[in-house]
DNA sequence: TCAAAAGTGTTAAGTTTACACCCATGA
DNA sequence: TCATGGGTGTAAACTTAACACTTTTGA
């Protein structure tokens, strides 16, 4: 048996805490909980949940996420790890942040019930427990310097989108209108962004065409500058 | 007295490790432990240490810095939090890195020997124990993309540097040559990188201006890239 | 006297920004 | 027929990149 060298060493309760954004009506939106358990119960927080002991942090991540979406295969990275001492003021947790990039259509509003959480627009997110409000504005950080170099917003929008529910995306993600033809125009140069020959009608009387994101053919060349 | 919600649930030990960089003869290094203690004696290390009950994780990852260098008010920052299950071969232990920029020559080599420490260029990284040499990659990382938008390259020198030893620290940084005539320009551009009277001779004949960082007139124009 | 680092401006190339009108369609 | 969102190009401003020679001084 391997020499166990750490048994005086003090053991903590380590946590995972989500940030869960989605985009519909050209606004990002967080997922909450308007907590109906304890403790803080009645009060907004993050999804969250503590890390088993055979499971990686990134795997508790997941299932989190799914305990309260149903989803596998969401895009998610680390916010940052919170360790102050009574950021919980129970008792002492530590806690990984982690921001997942959801669709918002493929959320099953059944589960939303069950859990009582509701999509809330960034600008409309009430006060939340513990730290959880600092993890939200570091992850919002995060999310604007990665999404404008890394192909990551296409994980906010359904497979097939139009150049103007991408341009509201960016819009809400900088919170800065964009000039239309120059982000036509820096589209246009990302031949990983595919027009396909559908129309979706659903925005407009005209239509407009439908867009895809080929992840192959970005890897191929991966430049991404948005 | 508060009721306990979390009682049943596992507990973790968590542990802190640094990523220390310093910049002598035009490279950036890294101080790593050869430990002379179990377990993984003999191997090449980043220094780290157990989080204790009565801190947090700054404050440990702090205390561990101090441990290893007698210093305080070092520049540190968070690289992220390591939980994979087989992490550390021995025992399940987590870990939050923090990568520390400072200046190499206020480095006590007394306390280096006692620790069997030695500042290694960054090119000359022998394998290190456990998940280390990711650490190492992702601090990297985050210094390179940091030190371009945030003034925080000044703690690796000392508080008077010359141009000349600037622009190689960013060209260490980076890992590329940088041109001598654009870098001055971009520096000149900067009211908080002030000229000093004095003159260093250590690297020259005919010896090179002296220049300092003034954080506070940073602050009152926080404006930086390089 | 010469080797070695310090210091100094200009021009071309590339990138970014600003800007306005016609098109197609369903109500 | 008209209101609504879809689609398109050009020129000016700005930023970045490339480039070479003179100065000073200790050995």
């Amino acid at each position: 048996m391997m020499k166990k060298y750490y048994s005086n060493e003090h053991k903590f309760h380590v946590a995972v805490d989500s940030i869960i954004f989605g985009f519909y009506q050209s606004e990002l939106h967080l997922l909450l909980l308007k907590r109906n358990f304890e403790p803080a119960k009645g009060e907004w927080s993050l999804m969250g949940g503590f890390l088993q002991k055979d499971e990686s942090i990134d795997q508790a991540a997941k299932r989190v996420l799914f305990e309260l979406t149903g989803l596998n295969q969401v895009y998610m990275d680390q916010v940052g790890f919170f360790g102050e001492i009574d950021r919980d003021p129970g008792e002492r947790v530590l806690s990984a942040a982690y921001y997942a990039l959801m669709n918002i259509n493929d959320y099953d509003p059944e589960l939303a019930k069950k859990h009582n959480a509701h999509w809330i627009k960034l600008n409309e997110i009430p006060p939340l427990i513990f730290d959880h409000t600092k993890m939200v504005r570091i992850a919002l950080n995060i999310l604007q310097r990665k999404a404008a170099t890394e192909p990551i917003g296409f994980n906010l929008l359904s497979e097939l989108f139009t150049l103007s529910q991408l341009q509201s995306l960016y819009e809400a993600i900088y919170g800065e209108t964009i000039d239309k033809r120059n982000f036509r125009k820096r589209v246009a140069e990302m031949d990983f962004i595919e027009k396909t020959d559908k129309i979706d009608k659903s925005g407009s009387k005209r239509g407009a065409y439908l867009y895809k994101f080929n992840n192959k053919a970005y890897h191929k060349d991966p430049k991404f500058k948005l």
